[in-house]
RNA sequence: GGCCGAUUCGUCUAGCGGUUAGGACAUCGCCCUUUCACGGCGGUAACACGGGUUCGAUUCCCGUAUCGGUCACCA
C-alpha cells in the first residue's frame, strides 16, 4: 500500500494568476481527485520585493471560480469565521510565515558541510561573472571551481567567518554542489533526465534577508507537507536535478516526491510562451478573472468577465496538453477526473488558440437551460429601459442561445426584438421591396389585424401562409421583405418566433411603419 | 552560447512496427431553412530532414535542423 496522494499548487502572489497557472492547478486537482488524494494550496511569498497585495485573494477566488477545490492550506476556511482555525495540519501555508523552519534546515546543511556561508557583494559577483565571460568559460557560475576564489566560509578562516556574522555582515547560504556527479531525475511525463552536477551551480538557499529562495523553501515544504507528486510547469525542469540533490543532502531522498513537468502554453503565433502582451494584441483574456493592478490602476480582462463559463474554460484548458485518447471533446469536471492520466500529458508546448475556447463556450451556452440564462438577459433589458418579464426573457434565450458564443451576446442579438427598426438595410430593400412585397405585407398586416387567437409562432405561420395563398404570392419570395419590415435587416433568428416574442400589436405596427416608410424602387 | 526538453494537417491532438495516418477548431463546399446562423454531410490540409535497425518505419536508435525552457540573493 503506497502513501496517500498529496499534491500542491504553490503560486507566488506576484500578480494575477496566469491562465497557464490555472491549467497547472487543474492538472494537480484532476490527478489528486483521480487518485483519491488531497490538493494543497501553498503561497510562495518569499520574495518581499515582488509581493503584490490582493494577489493571494485573487488566486483563491480564481480557483474557486474554476471549480478547483482546495482541501488543505490557504483558501480553506472554517466556514464559521473561527479566528483560531488552522487550514490544515501543516499550517502555516504561507512561506513568509515559516522562515524559522527554512533557517533551521539551511543551518543544518551548513553544519553538515553541505552548504556554506557566502559574503560576496553583488558587485563582486558581477565582477566574477564578467571575468569568467572574458575568459570564455563555458558557464559563468558560482560552482565547485569558482567558489574557491570568492569570499565564503570555505575560503575564509573559521574565526573570521564567525566575526563577520557576529558583526552583522550580510551573508547568504549556498549549496555546496558536488564537482562531478550524475544527477538523475525521473519525470512521470518525460522519463529519466540526466544532468551533470557541474551544470548546477552553488545556488543560494537562504537569502541575506533571512528568507529562503524557491529551491530550499519548496523542498522543505514539500517534504514537511508530505507531498507525493510535484506537478508543475516545464520551466522547472532545469532545476529539478538541483532539487533532487537537495532532497539527498537533507536526508529525505527516500520519501522524495515524484515529478511531472507540464508542457508550456505558447503564443498563438510567433515564438515564445504565452504572455500578457499576446492577450492584449489578440484581444483575449489571459487571466481567469479581471485584475486591477493596485499600483497603476490598469485593468486586465478576465475570462470570467469576458463571458467564458468556468466549465468551458476548464474543458478548454484540460485539452491543452492532455488528451484521453478518445474522440470525446466535451467533459464535465467529473469526466475529466475519471479519464485524467499524467502519462497521457503531451510533452511539447501547446499554442494558445482562443477560437477553440470560444467554441467550447458556445457548446456550453447552448447546453445551458433557458431558465438559467434568462435572468441575465432580463436584467440587461430592464437596465436598458425595456419591459422584459421572465417568460419573454426565456423565449429570447431559446431563440438566440444557439447562435452565440457568449451569454451577453444574447442581449445584443436581441436588439431587433426590443427596438423597432429606424432604418432599413438598403441593399435588401433595393432587392426585395417590390410591388409583390407591398401587397404581401399589406395582406399579412390585415390578416393579423383580424386575428384573435393566441399569438404563437405556429399560428402566425398559418396566418401568413393563408394570407399569401389568398393574394397568390409564393411565401419564399417575400420572406426577406417581411423580415426587412420587421427588423430592418436581412438576417436574424427565426422570424415566426421573433413575431411571437414582440407580440401582435408591435408586429402590426412595424409592418405598417415599413409600408409607410419604404418606397418601391422605380 | 552551455545545459535540458520537444518536433503528426494553419492550431489542439489520436497513433505506441504493417492504418485509405483518425478526431476537433479554423477554412471551403453541399444539404436543411422563409433569410442569417445553428445543425447535418463532405472537401482541402500533416508524420521537419538525413542516416541506420527491420521483411517493413510516423512509430525504435543516431545525427542535423528548427522550436521551447533554463542559466538571479525571482518564483
Amino acid at each position: 500500500m503506497s502513501k496517500p496522494v498529496r499534491v500542491r499548487f504553490a503560486p507566488s502572489p506576484t500578480g494575477p494568476l496566469h491562465i497557464g497557472g490555472v491549467r497547472t492547478a487543474l492538472y494537480n486537482y484532476l490527478f489528486a481527485r483521480k487518485m483519491g488524494g488531497k490538493m494543497l494550496l501553498r503561497i510562495e511569498d518569499t520574495d518581499q520585493n515582488r509581493f503584490v497585495p490582493g494577489a493571494e485573494e485573487y488566486i483563491i477566488e480564481a480557483l474557486r471560480w474554476a471549480g478547483i477545490e482546495i482541501d488543505e492550506g490557504q483558501g480553506v476556511d472554517s466556514g464559521d469565521g473561527d479566528a483560531a482555525f488552522r487550514p490544515g495540519p501543516h499550517a502555516p501555508y504561507r512561506q513568509s510565515e515559516r522562515r524559522d523552519i527554512y533557517q533551521k534546515e539551511a543551518q543544518r546543511l551548513v553544519d553538515e558541510g553541505k552548504a556554506y556561508y557566502a559574503f560576496d557583494t553583488a558587485e563582486e559577483l558581477d565582477a566574477m561573472r564578467q571575468r569568467l565571460e572574458v575568459a570564455n568559460a563555458p558557464a559563468a557560475q558560482y560552482n565547485a571551481i569558482t567558489r574557491m576564489q570568492m569570499r565564503n566560509s570555505l575560503t575564509l578562516r573559521a574565526d573570521e567567518v564567525k566575526a563577520r556574522i557576529q558583526a552583522g555582515e550580510p551573508y547568504v547560504i549556498r549549496l555546496k554542489t558536488p564537482r562531478k556527479e550524475e544527477v538523475r531525475v525521473n519525470d512521470l511525463i518525460r522519463g529519466w533526465v540526466n544532468v551533470h552536477s557541474s551544470a548546477i551551480d552553488d545556488k543560494v538557499l537562504l537569502k541575506s534577508d533571512g528568507l529562503p529562495t524557491y529551491h530550499l523553501a519548496n523542498i522543505v515544504d514539500d517534504h514537511l507537507m508530505e507531498i507525493t507528486h510535484v506537478i508543475r510547469g516545464e520551466e522547472w525542469l532545469p532545476s529539478a536535478p538541483l532539487h533532487v540533490l537537495l532532497y539527498r543532502y537533507l536526508g529525505w531522498e527516500d520519501t522524495m516526491p515524484q515529478f511531472a513537468h507540464l508542457p508550456l502554453l505558447l503564443k498563438p503565433e510567433g515564438n515564445g510562451k504565452l504572455s500578457k502582451r499576446d492577450a492584449d494584441l489578440g484581444g483575449f483574456p489571459i487571466f481567469p478573472l479581471q485584475w486591477t493592478d493596485p499600483a497603476t490602476g490598469v485593468v486586465a480582462r478576465g475570462f470570467r468577465e469576458d463571458g467564458y463559463l468556468p466549465e468551458a474554460t476548464i474543458n478548454f484548458l484540460a485539452l491543452l496538453g492532455w488528451n484521453p485518447g478518445t474522440e470525446q471533446e466535451l467533459f464535465t469536471m467529473d469526466e475529466l477526473i475519471a479519464s485524467f492520466d499524467l502519462a497521457q500529458v503531451h510533452k511539447a508546448g501547446a499554442r494558445f488558440d482562443i477560437q477553440k475556447a470560444q467554441w467550447f463556450n458556445h457548446q456550453y451556452i447552448r447546453l445551458r437551460p433557458d431558465a438559467e440564462l434568462a435572468p441575465a438577459v432580463q436584467q440587461r433589458a430592464e437596465a436598458a429601459g425595456f419591459d422584459c418579464p421572465s417568460e419573454k426573457a426565456e423565449k429570447i434565450v431559446a431563440l438566440l442561445k444557439g447562435r452565440v458564443n457568449f451569454a451577453h451576446e444574447i442581449f445584443t442579438e436581441a436588439d431587433t426584438i426590443f427596438n423597432a427598426p429606424t432604418t432599413y438595410d438598403e441593399t435588401i430593400a433595393a432587392a426585395k421591396w417590390n410591388d409583390d412585397a407591398v401587397r404581401a405585407v399589406t395582406a399579412f398586416r390585415d390578416a393579423l389585424g383580424g386575428f384573435e387567437g393566441e399569438f404563437l409562432a405556429d399560428t402566425i405561420r398559418q396566418v401568413l401562409s393563408d394570407a399569401m395563398t389568398q393574394v397568390g404570392i409564393k411565401q419564399g419570395k417575400i420572406m426577406q421583405a417581411i423580415r426587412l419590415a420587421l427588423t430592418g435587416s436581412g438576417a436574424g433568428p427565426d422570424l415566426m418566433l421573433t413575431m411571437e416574442i414582440i407580440g401582435k400589436d408591435e408586429t402590426v405596427r412595424r409592418l405598417q411603419n415599413a409600408l409607410n416608410t419604404l418606397k418601391v424602387p422605380a
